[in-house]
DNA sequence: ATTATAAATGAAAATAATTATCAATTAGCA
DNA sequence: TGCTAATTGATAATTATTTTCATTTATAAT
């Protein structure tokens, strides 16, 4: 399960940002969807309904989101910063390289690594990227 | 142990890549470094024993490098792509989000994850990411 | 060693992605 | 309802990356 727009709302006010009308589209926009969007993506999106919307103000709302955990940026292949909404529960991606197909996936944990390099290095590991990539099976048939 | 000068060259002649000297100055400058490099950061580099070298060789020299996993890229925190000579040996990342610190781990194996998903997405899996980010020792005291 | 040739280079321009600036507008509190 | 700091959009400025193309060059074949 992912946040809800209601969630995200809420959020954002809990930490003292506005919700401006440009944010709720921004929002709606990306959780209607179940792919990760790039930035252009989303302000396309947007702009259908919102006309007047700047893509500057897509960028500006993408960096609260993930400041706030809500949303997950994607890294994997050619140009990075996509994004899509993230779930409370941890979860991984695995990629597509072909199709861009993201599954998600859950029920892998590293904390026992994360203690391990904790202790290893003195690091104080606050967050990880866990990314599979490869070929989907209807890449793999063509 | 990371990949040689040497091996990096004989690996692209098999390849059918010849051997520029602008290559050379590429591959050199990688491996004499132990950080991650960014193209710029590469081309500052190089550019000061080959005044005459363009941008966009380092760009070229740097996607055949990754194609033939010799490099390896970085992709934890803001913009992408910065290149570190790759060892044969697998590793994974651990990178201080404030000073940019990249620390090499490895004896990690993800196999039998990897073999779980592709049994249950029908996936064809060629590659992952691994990174921790977190703050060093030093970073911490600050 | 010389030569032929496909591959590689650099300069320049084109494109794409991101960030900064600033006056005008507005969400949300008092 | 009015106040104020936060937010917005337009524009310009940066930065990053890719394309194009005439010139040069590494290498394999002679």
């Amino acid at each position: 399960m992912r946040f809800t727009e209601r969630k995200i709302a809420t959020t954002l006010r809990q930490h003292g940002y506005k919700l401006t009308p440009q944010r709720r589209a921004v929002i709606q926009a990306i959780v209607s969807s179940q792919d990760h969007l790039t930035p252009a993506a989303i302000y396309q999106k947007v702009h259908q309904y919102h006309p007047n919307i700047g893509l500057v103000t897509i960028y500006r709302t993408l960096d609260i989101l993930t400041e706030l955990n809500l949303t997950c940026e994607l890294h994997a292949g050619g140009s990075c910063r996509s994004y899509t909404i993230s779930c409370p529960e941890h979860h991984h991606h695995l990629i597509c390289s072909n199709c861009g197909r993201v599954i998600d996936f859950t029920g892998y944990y590293l904390d026992e690594l994360e203690q391990r390099l904790s202790r290893e290095t003195g690091f104080d590991i606050k967050d990880h990227l866990l990314e599979f990539t490869g070929l989907c099976q209807d890449c793999q048939k063509k």
